[in-house]
Formats: structure tokens, C-alpha cells, sequence
DNA sequence: GCGGAGACATACCGACCAGTATGTATCATG
DNA sequence: CATGATACATACTGGTCGGTATGTCTCCGC
């Protein structure tokens, strides 16, 4: 084909690669797959990729990466009323998106517990994202604390980590059983769980 | 060798796929690894099995399903308080296992997210595995809302399906940071939240 | 306008591994 | 004690798939 579009040429192919990885997992996934699905050549592929697992590492750090921050840092990035901000980006999500992240699960998730065992490379990465991703929400749950919209006994880091499990764990029942309205009863009820986080009666100064 | 022990011989090869199958996943676990571990040859696994899939399945079927079971099943199979029996099994399984599960996860959820959207055959076991372990809680908490240990107003089938949902997600972001004191760090945020699941003034008969 | 490097394309290889073919030892049964 | 069936053991195969060797084309610097 001769494209001469290198920078559009590995773009395609890392999203090719997510597609299919997302979809069967790293390990199920074929490079053929990713080669018919963007009318690359393996040479072409091999030009821009040291090999399968290098592919694999950038797919985690250039697509999964910005795809889980973006989605979740940007919604409370300035908040300080956190346990509204969770709710509101839970909900969203879970409408916005198409029946992907339901039918395939979270693409953090689904990564993490295939190759966190397998290979040190991948769980590395994948728990930086981690990291990132709860970092962002235990920020938000200190300014929310400042302000007085959740109560100072909570712990922001295990809190989070906690929100973050439970999102996850959703995400993989949702995977398991193929229904959205389950996954919908189960962040219902993490919703009012959240609620639990605000003080039980308002402190002055507090958004809410 | 020539064993001539033909249901322990299946039992091991049994639990021998299902040691490596929990630590690499189903795909990336080689029938050489279990032919090793066991001293079984290939000949005598597939007089027992008809194909890798099938024995996946029995692992599933033989193995994974009672260690999930017995584990949850048996710690509030009589209790009408499951608040606090909740409280106790998470703590108890936490406490009792090795290293095995903080650092390889929980058999159920690798599995599900490695080979639900992979295979239909494995989705549908594990799926009725985690429906069986959602029923025994969802059963619990209905007889806890009759002895008025918990609120009336919670549904015992979402409320349920949120606690499997938050184990599995504890279970993945210990594999992930591989550290049991953040796993344990997750539990006691859970167990403080589910103690909002008991009604805010005892009624008369309740247990607790 | 030419040389070299970057950006592909094509053909091929070799290893791994699930699966099979075939052989043999043991046991139950009549 | 002959016979069939069960329970293995061993050697081999066939296909898949990650990886490579090699060639070509294009563009850019000089």
C-alpha cells in the first residue's frame, strides 16, 4: 500500500491492537487479527514494534492509560464536592458508553488480572494507572474534607482504593452476567453507600 | 509409571491444572507444565480428558466451584445475622489464606475476565458459580431483613451482587499492588459501609 | 540526482504445543 | 486362562503464530 504516514500508520495499529486485546485478552489476540483489521503488513508492524509484548506495553501506556484518566480524572479534577462528582461520573459512564464496557469489561481490569501474573512489564504499567486513578480520587476526597463535604474520620487513599474495587468488581460482574440493568443495581447501591461519606449534618462552609 | 489409581489420577491432574491454570490463566497454561507437576503423561490425560477445554471446564466444575462454595457458603448457611457473618467471613478468608491470593487473585475472577468473552463454555460455569454464591448471600440477608437485623429497605439481590462485586474488586487490586495490608485496608472500608446495612434502631427480635 | 535512511511489503522459518496414533500393561469377567 | 476393556505410555504430527530475512519504494539532505 505505501501509506508514508508513519505517525498515522502506528496510531492505527495500536488501536487495532486495543481493539482485539480489549476484546480476547493480550494473550488471545493474534497478530493477524491486528494486521487484517488495518491493512498493515506484518513488516510494517514489525518496523514500528520490537515485538508482540513491546506492542502490548505501548497499547497499555499510549491507549489504556489516557482512556481510564481521561474518563475519570477530568470529571472531579477541580471538585470539592466529591461524593456528587462520584455519582455524577459513575452514572455517566455507565450510560455513555456502548455495550462494550459491558459485553468486554473495564480494559484496565480485564488487562490486570489476565497479565499481572504473567508478566512483570504489564503489571507494572497497569498499576501505575492504578495509581494515577486513585491518586485523583483521594485528592478530590482531601478537598472535599477541607470544605466539609465528607467527613474528616475517612481514610482518602483506602477509601479510594475502595471505590475503585468496587468499580472494577462491577465492571466484571457486568462482564460475567451480560446485563446492564445488574450493573446499574450494583452502582446503585455503591451510590448510596457513597452517601455515607458526607458528614451527617452539614458543617459550615460546605458546598453541598 | 503405571498409577493404575484412575480417580486419583484424575483428581491430581485435576488440581494440577487448576495450580497453574490460577497462577498463568487458562491460555497461557501448557499441558507440559501439567504433565510435569503431575508425572502423568500425556496418554493418560487425554484418556481422561477429551481436549484442554474440557478439562478447563472440569476445573471449573470440580475445583473452582467448591473452593468459592465451601469458602462463602458454609460461614452463613444458617446465620440470621449476616452483617456481622459478612463481616467475619471477609476477615476469616483474608486472615486464614497464604500469599496464594493476594498475589494470583481470586480463581473465580481471573477466570472470568481471562475466558468470559473468550469462550462461551467457561462463561456460563462461571456465571452460575457466581449466581449460586450471590443467591447464598442475597438468602441470608432476606432471613437477616425477617429477624430484622437488617433494613428493611435493602435489596437483597443488588445488595449482593455489590458485595461479590466488591470482593472480586479487592481481590484484583491486591493482585495489582500485590500488598495485603492494602487489601486489608479496602476490607475495613467495605465492613464499616455494610454496618450501614443494619436499621438504625435495633427492632424487637433482632439479634444483634 | 544521488546516496542513505526511513517506511513499508513479501516470503519464509522455526518453535511451540494441542492433539493423535499406536503400543503395552493391568484388571475384571466368564 | 482367554478376552475384552480400562488405564495408561511413547512417539509423532500438523497447524498456528510470533518472529525474521530480504527486497523495494519514497523522501530528504547535500
Amino acid at each position: 500500500m505505501v501509506r508514508r504516514d508513519p505517525d498515522r500508520t502506528r496510531q492505527e495499529i495500536l488501536e487495532a491492537a486495543f481493539h482485539e486485546m480489549y476484546r480476547h485478552g493480550f494473550q488471545a489476540t493474534g497478530l493477524e487479527a491486528i494486521l487484517e483489521r488495518t491493512g498493515v503488513t506484518k513488516g510494517a508492524l514489525y518496523h514500528h514494534f520490537r515485538n508482540k509484548t513491546e506492542l502490548g506495553y505501548a497499547v497499555v501506556d499510549e491507549i489504556v492509560r489516557p482512556w481510564m484518566l481521561e474518563r475519570w480524572r477530568a470529571h472531579f479534577e477541580d471538585t470539592t464536592d466529591p461524593v456528587t462528582a462520584l455519582k455524577r461520573v459513575m452514572t455517566a459512564i455507565l450510560d455513555e458508553m456502548p455495550e462494550d464496557v459491558i459485553l468486554f469489561g473495564c480494559p484496565l481490569n480485564n488487562l490486570t488480572q489476565e497479565m499481572s501474573g504473567v508478566d512483570e512489564g504489564f503489571r507494572v504499567r497497569l498499576e501505575s494507572i492504578m495509581e494515577e486513578w486513585r491518586g485523583s480520587i483521594a485528592d478530590a476526597l482531601r478537598r472535599g474534607q477541607v470544605q466539609g463535604s465528607v467527613r474528616a474520620d475517612v481514610d482518602p487513599e483506602a477509601t479510594a482504593l475502595f471505590l475503585i474495587a468496587s468499580w472494577e468488581g462491577m465492571a466484571g460482574v457486568a462482564k460475567s452476567l451480560q446485563d446492564r440493568a445488574q450493573a446499574a443495581a450494583v452502582l446503585g447501591v455503591l451510590g448510596e453507600l457513597v452517601e455515607g461519606l458526607r458528614p451527617a449534618r452539614p458543617v459550615a462552609g460546605a458546598t453541598a
